[in-house]
DNA sequence: CATGATTAGTCAGATTCTTGAGTATGGGAA
DNA sequence: TTCCCATACTCAAGAATCTGACTAATCATG
């Protein structure tokens, strides 16, 4: 259960509705966690009913109202617990993986594309979170930021998303050009693959 | 359903039993997927009912039999739709980040630990990577087998295998290096973070 | 002035993944 | 010779996640 702890790790960050929180676990920016909207109310439900956040009505004129939510001294204590705990080891699980892993035996032209269109995503992730990065850190050098600056985690956990981007992206182009190349020395390839 | 594609490109490369899957998605070497015995063994059945994968019974004199299973043309069929179409977008989705993304609130001291261990055990991948990458490519160059050599699925999934754990550790050490500093600096920041 | 996007959520159902236990045999170490 | 580890696999139950549909109001676009 470690959605719940991504969540109130979220929520130290400031007072969050459930919408709030969604379009940053959705999108791009969710830089440690991903979870679908639906997820999250009912985690947060759970969480205030566990007394580990607490929900306050908003009225709202000109939008439906919503709840906002923070973590309280014993969601605090949980999150200190489950960061005292070993972590579990994480794995990379990604559809275009497969897809490369096969691309001997299938054809590449649409793996090729779907790099292409990845390595797009990613360096926009990248611009994203560089904008972030330096957001955070306001006037400060990164080194003076990672010395002295707070809230830190975000930041940390945001040049994470940043190399993984990168990474990605990186991994994406250099593999698309290889599949590339193979496929004009030898066409035959993106259909059944050599001996 | 993404760990039935992911069985059929790992069986891509030869005929496996359950149990030897299970050790590849399960351990280090799992380059692209992740996956318990479990879930193999249910995978597999399902996939074989389907037509999807053909096993045959192995008897052994001294180890209990078992079932090794192939990939068959409906198989590689499915894997080729598959391919073709759109991939899930990929997310991290980690413990260890989510304790870092609280570490302005809570005891710096455990994540320290924990990533420091982190890094200790994505070195080790990296390792391991390394050397699988040198026998899968043989004798010749990274460059001449990226052109021309076969299998070259594998090798690219553990290219990427090889890129990911080394920013992990990268960044874990560095990050532990950060923390480390602050810590030493401000040691009250190890309970309730600076205003 | 219709159409779609945005805000703010809820509900039900299916699929997937994880946890935990159990079966059975043979080989090697203490 | 006892105990643990490796091989090889199965079953059940629960937790987590994803898919898809739905309500309802306001705001911007054409």
């Amino acid at each position: 259960m470690a959605l719940k702890h991504a969540v109130l790790a979220a929520l130290l960050d400031g007072e969050y509705s459930g919408y709030q929180l969604a379009k940053a676990f959705d999108v791009g920016v969710a830089n440690f966690w991903h979870a679908l909207p639906q997820q999250l109310y009912a985690e947060l439900t759970r969480l205030e009913a566990d007394g580990l956040v607490a929900g306050r009505q908003v009225v709202q004129e000109t939008r439906p109202n919503k709840r906002l939510f923070q973590v309280t001294e014993a969601g605090l204590a949980e999150l200190q617990r489950f960061a005292a705990a070993a972590s579990k080891p994480s794995f990379i699980r990604d559809d275009l993986l497969v897809k490369v892993q096969a691309v001997d035996r299938i054809e590449a032209a649409p793996v090729i594309e779907q790099l292409t269109e990845r390595a797009r995503i990613a360096d926009a992730k990248v611009e994203i979170f560089g904008k972030l990065l330096a957001r955070l850190r306001g006037t400060a050098t990164e080194e003076e930021f990672l010395a002295h600056g707070a809230p830190i985690g975000p930041y940390l956990t945001c040049l994470r998303g940043l190399g993984f981007e990168q990474e990605t992206r990186d991994w994406c182009e250099r593999i698309a050009g290889v599949l590339r190349e193979r496929a004009a020395g030898s066409p035959e390839l993106s259909r059944r693959g050599p001996a």
